[in-house]
DNA sequence: ACCTGAACACCGTTCAAGT
DNA sequence: ACCTGAACACCGTTCAAGT
């Protein structure tokens, strides 16, 4: 594990704190969605909340590093989906998964919005909404290519769409909704409304 | 103006105390959106803040009044389209207003969200959400009836979809973004991403 | 009946002082 | 180099005391 700023390697204590914090802030996402208290992330992972700050200089960078790992999976997903046989079917599958996924995992979809926060420039960052962009634009690229999706259609549209309706969902997740309601919009957004036309 | 509690008519000074409330939360959900401080609020109205709680129990019961006349003002329009000779198009059309307008004015979505907080079970409410329920729904029936939308698409998937677009929209509206984003993607959503069948 | 100001228990952020 | 605890300026909510 290698230091942000520096690019040298962590003490042992700074590793040990980093790792505490991540594991309790993971818990309290979970469980509170990405506006849980970051004191009371502190407190569980036994650490002053001056430590939390300089490992996590925003909530932001807290929650990219806290969803790191998920995110990359899904991208490896997106990777094994480039040579499927239909172009399109994958893109839309790839879109759903993420979809499904954001959806019931509290705190992802706030996360991936694209604040202008105090955050640098989105260029060439490792951020979870980057990675989504990168791997999502080879699929809808392909899928372009085989004339499955208008050509007019980006891939930041797509991801922004999904984001939207796994941030209503999570939204209104404490309301009486229907456990599939991600499922359901996604279906719409994708299709549309009108009658099926086979 | 009648109390909400008592159903009797407000005293002249709480009626001015009302009023002041609500043109200064007007204001500052204008410029901060929905979590904007309600202390400032009632700073800026020349109030206590024991006053704005009694007035208004919840965040969510002050943007409901903030936004009442508003959304009041939509739902006359979904009035207006119900003889329009297109029923499908007038769907669409109120639909994307409705999203056009949410998208643009701070606060307004969170404020449209389902929660499920300490407010009543919404059973035959006044509240913007349930007003643009039961304005929508007179559209999406008579288009449902001409053959022009999905029999499985209910209007509260319809208000979510357009809901989660606004929310995405005004979440991400200080980033550089398209002004027109919320068009866009009201588009993709309800057309669908595959080639017109024209 | 309505309003006020203070009290309470929380935040996030920063900074001097410690090891 | 890294961490800590306290300080600072804020919240939302509640309640006794005023008019």
């Amino acid at each position: 594990m290698v230091d942000a700023g520096t690019g040298r390697p962590m003490r042992a204590d700074a590793r040990r704190s980093y790792d505490r914090i991540l594991k309790a802030a993971d818990a309290a996402i979970a469980r509170d969605g990405a506006t849980t208290s970051l004191e009371e992330i502190a407190r569980n992972a036994g650490v002053g909340s001056a430590t939390l700050h300089r490992h996590f200089p925003s909530r932001r960078a807290l929650l990219n590093a806290v969803f790191h790992d998920r995110i990359e999976g899904i991208c490896a997903q997106a990777h094994r989906l480039i040579d499927a046989p239909d172009a399109g079917v994958a893109l839309i599958d790839w879109l759903g998964e993420l979809c499904r996924y954001s959806a019931k995992t509290r705190g992802l979809a706030p996360a991936l919005l694209q604040w202008a926060g105090d955050d640098r420039p989105l260029v060439q960052d490792s951020s979870c909404h980057s990675m989504l962009h990168d791997a999502g634009d080879r699929l809808l690229r392909r899928a372009r290519e085989a004339g499955q999706v208008r050509p007019e259609v980006s891939i930041d549209d797509l991801l922004t769409l999904v984001n939207a309706i796994s941030l209503v969902t999570e939204a209104n997740s404490a309301a009486i909704v229907v456990d599939d309601e991600a499922d359901r919009l996604f279906a719409i957004a994708v299709e549309g409304i009108r009658p099926a036309t086979n």
